[in-house]
DNA sequence: AAATTTAGTTTGTGACACGAACCAATATAG
DNA sequence: CTATATTGGTTCGTGTCACAAACTAAATTT
């Protein structure tokens, strides 16, 4: 945490000067509060918007989702029970294992987190404001750039 | 969170050509991990981490504290409950406004942070492996100019 | 056929967050 | 200088989220 989260609560919007550390843990804490509004808009929580993110374009098992969030098995039935309740997914039999459970997206749940990721959208554009074209492209490529260790 | 979730959790580390929306997402969900991690090798949230990381430099009171990390005063109250109980922080009355309370951490709350943030340093570290030196610092300089809104 | 592994759920516990209701202390109004 | 806000915190009730341990059912292995 470093002076980071020091730093990221008092706005010096002036030239600090952050360590890489700080300045990403700042950026990050910046970007998740972008991602809870836009979420609490819908009803979604952060969490809940990744889930439907992930079964954008994909329909796996419980197994694979708990490996997706990096999540207990046991949170993820929780999780898939909240925004099945909701209409937001759905739970189907697997044909090949009649043990696995694969769960896929509805349109209704696809309609929300695609009005959720264009909010989400315009709140990025909003938070980068002070940079130019050319900034806004180097910070992307270096951003895309990093691997998530395993 | 567009395809961001769902690039989030797929480790493309080949050059898929992200969104500046889903890198900046990707990275922040990348960086939260680590503090995660960091923090829960020492019993410590991402939220009670933050929260000694504000005073590691300041002394709010309840309602500042709540300003700060963008919470609810009832929320600050079992926050700074359970750290107390901890013996991480402690609270003080305000001289001067009978209703205040002060929070201030206590030498292990900064001992524990201390080596929380030492943490993060060095898996920040290894998340930026890739980038060069000059990339790293054009990152960071690049994400320290983004002013968190508001 | 028996033993094991794998997939998910259930149960219990705790952290975290919110809003509404509430008390005490300070500020404001008349 | 009282009467009335307003402000600072806590309490209470509710819900989400996460974990670990115990358990069932369906593969797999042996």
């Amino acid at each position: 945490m470093s002076s980071t989260l020091t730093a990221m609560e008092a706005d010096t919007s002036d030239a600090a000067e952050l360590s890489l550390t700080d300045a990403l843990v700042q950026l990050s804490f910046a970007v998740q509060a972008i991602l809870g509004r836009a979420g609490a808009d819908h009803d979604l929580s952060i969490i809940q918007g990744r889930l439907l993110g992930i079964l954008r374009d994909r329909e796996p098992t419980m197994a694979a989702l708990a490996r997706y969030l990096n999540l207990d098995k046991s949170s993820i039935t929780g999780l898939v029970d909240r925004a099945e309740r909701r209409g937001l997914v759905q739970r189907t039999a697997d044909p090949s294992d009649g043990r696995s459970v694969r769960v896929a997206v509805t349109d209704k749940g696809r309609a929300l987190i695609e009005l959720t990721a264009a909010e989400v959208d315009r709140e990025i554009a909003l938070l980068v404001r002070d940079l130019s074209g050319p900034e806004r492209h180097r910070l992307s490529a270096l951003a895309g750039r990093i691997a998530p260790r395993l």
